[in-house]
DNA sequence: TTGTAGGCGTTATCAA
DNA sequence: TTGATAACGCCTACAA
């Protein structure tokens, strides 16, 4: 029989003072490790003593196990990557408030990079992400195709904000973008006004295409001449909403309303008005897109269309867990609500 | 001789397909694990031939070392715990963009975990993060005491912005709230007011006091008196800051400018004026602190203290890096200005 | 039900 | 300068 106590001859790190291992727990237990591994894990049965002894170590000893090894051992490392943009977005933000929120709940802890809308960014977080060995990886939105996403994350489960996706691992979750702008453009209608201007978001991104559908839709519905040139392109921040609007003032056309594809483009199209001495309602009326805090105390409060954001990230870390329970995804969504305020005026005919 | 041939015969982890690990390098280019190691870490000299085997090896197998073995073996995951508050708060966001930038400059990953401002979700979250054993951590605030904190932190070394804290491993980074609070309050009085009314923030943060002294601070030096019922608390929200100007309105005192702790704080009373047909300035001048994007865009734009928070946290995570490499961190902070928008006014005499 | 004995992919020590 | 080898702390296949 060769040796098997523990020596202790030459290692690599210096075990921190202190540090409490599942061998230690073991030894005064007065059992093996892997029957305080099975306990932890719940592997498989143990008697009660032994249950209790152990537990009764663990408490004492105040045993925590190391994730990383954890992670070498077993190849799982309980952390979920999430590629996201821009980690300070007021939109983003919320949603990784719920995956947070979730992912605590199961015992998960998230891992976010950001991707700043840019392939090679994201594509480096990526591989940042499935080096660091994650169990998962949940994507909002970005630039990468389908394709690069599938082959970047190997063989963990996916989960995908903001495009359809569907596979056996792979888990797609989106809002209903052209629903809600038509929703949007619908209420401007309701209340009397036919020439209504469109700030779109940035060209490639998925949604502002379906915003845009949202709102023709919503014309054609109601019998409403489609006019190209209401239509004016944004980028989703305030500076992109200020400058499209002074485009349209520019141009002379009339028009009653606008919807803007956020929140923030409306914001800042409101105040490119307040510059030009248009005054939101009584000139013009406003509608945005996702309902951030900054709609609710802009001046005068913004009517837009509320997207639960925090739902959605909570429900995307919900669909990972269930991926990695080896079920079908099978989560939905809150719909889109429209949020009636301040920046609306019922025409009078 | 004992057999090292790299038998499987049992294991754990199924090695994932198409792993390729430091060994298979080290096949590859005729040489020994150890020194594949060397060359990756810079721990000793390798002769040239070898050097560029192993690098050719790297590169035709595409092999990434895995930061968890490392983690396990070397004692450091290249991670960095950050505890910070909401993870989607606007000011907070910003900071963990500056962290996220300068880490991965040095190659490490931030793990951002949020506390919610109650000690006992910071403490459970400080606790996840040293089981995950990062290599540092940064705190963002808080409510930990400095005690509980160095106890949490065991012995990593730890940057904590927003309090003054110094020792061998530990560094604090803080802005100067009560300047910058002085300075706001200065440029009211500069303008012609002498009745200016303040908006407190969350009356157990240490900034709040600061810049409640700030703000008494520049009222005595230009020999104005300070009146207790023009100040009244917030909570750095808009919902506190409408709160706020409500009570100050009905309080019936005269006063012809309010400074609010945060720009928060300033939207919500702008809104509370609003409301109660109070113009901004012309009746009322206003005056918030952080510069947020918000500020920027509000109707009327908001005079503000700007504070480099991207910056704060760039800061942060390079003062880390010089306490990981057993320097004495030595980062200064670029000091805070104020941003004259359109919400203050001049008054005539 | 329980224990034994690798092995996960790296780093670090020792000896050459 | 280089290589063998023993850890790091845990999990699990296998044997009992």
């Amino acid at each position: 029989m060769s040796n098997t106590s523990p020596r202790r001859v030459r290692g690599s790190a210096t075990p921190a003072a202190g540090v409490v291992t599942l061998e230690m727990v073991a030894q005064a237990a007065g059992v093996s490790p892997s029957t305080v591994s099975r306990i932890l894990n719940g592997t498989a049965r143990v008697s009660q003593v032994k249950q209790q002894a152990v537990d009764a170590a663990i408490q004492s000893l105040g045993f925590r196990p190391n994730p990383v090894a954890r992670g070498l051992a077993g190849g799982r490392t309980l952390s979920i990557g999430v590629l996201t943009q821009t980690i300070s977005s007021p939109f983003y933000g919320e949603a990784l408030h719920g995956i947070e929120d979730r992912l605590d709940e199961a015992g998960y802890i998230p891992i976010f990079v950001s991707g700043h809308w840019q392939e090679a960014e994201e594509r480096k977080a990526l591989d940042a992400l499935m080096a660091r060995r994650v169990d998962g990886l949940i994507v909002l939105a970005g630039r990468l195709s389908n394709r690069a996403l599938q082959a970047g994350a190997g063989n963990v489960p996916m989960v995908v904000v903001g495009r359809q996706m569907q596979g056996p691992r792979v888990h797609g979750l989106c809002f209903d973008n052209r629903a809600g702008a038509a929703m949007a453009t619908q209420h401007l209608i309701d209340c009397g006004h036919a020439r209504i201007a469109y700030i779109g978001g940035e060209p490639d991104h998925a949604d502002a295409h379906e915003r845009l559908a949202g709102y023709r839709e919503a014309l054609d519905r109601a019998g409403l001449p489609f006019d190209p040139a209401l239509v004016t392109p944004g980028d989703y921040t305030e500076a992109g909403g200020l400058l499209a609007v002074n485009r349209l003032l520019d141009a002379r056309l009339p028009f009653t309303a606008i919807f803007a594809a956020n929140d923030q483009t409306a914001i800042g199209a409101a105040l490119g008005l307040y510059r030009r001495n248009v005054r939101v309602p009584d000139d013009v009326s406003l509608v945005g897109f996702d309902d951030l805090a900054p709609a609710r105390f802009a001046i005068p409060p913004l009517t837009t269309v509320r997207q639960p954001v925090y739902e959605m990230g909570f429900q995307a870390a919900a669909a990972m867990m269930a991926l990695l329970r080896g079920e079908t995804a099978q989560v939905s969504l809150p719909s889109l609500q429209l949020v009636p305020r301040e920046s609306v005026r019922r025409l009078q005919r």
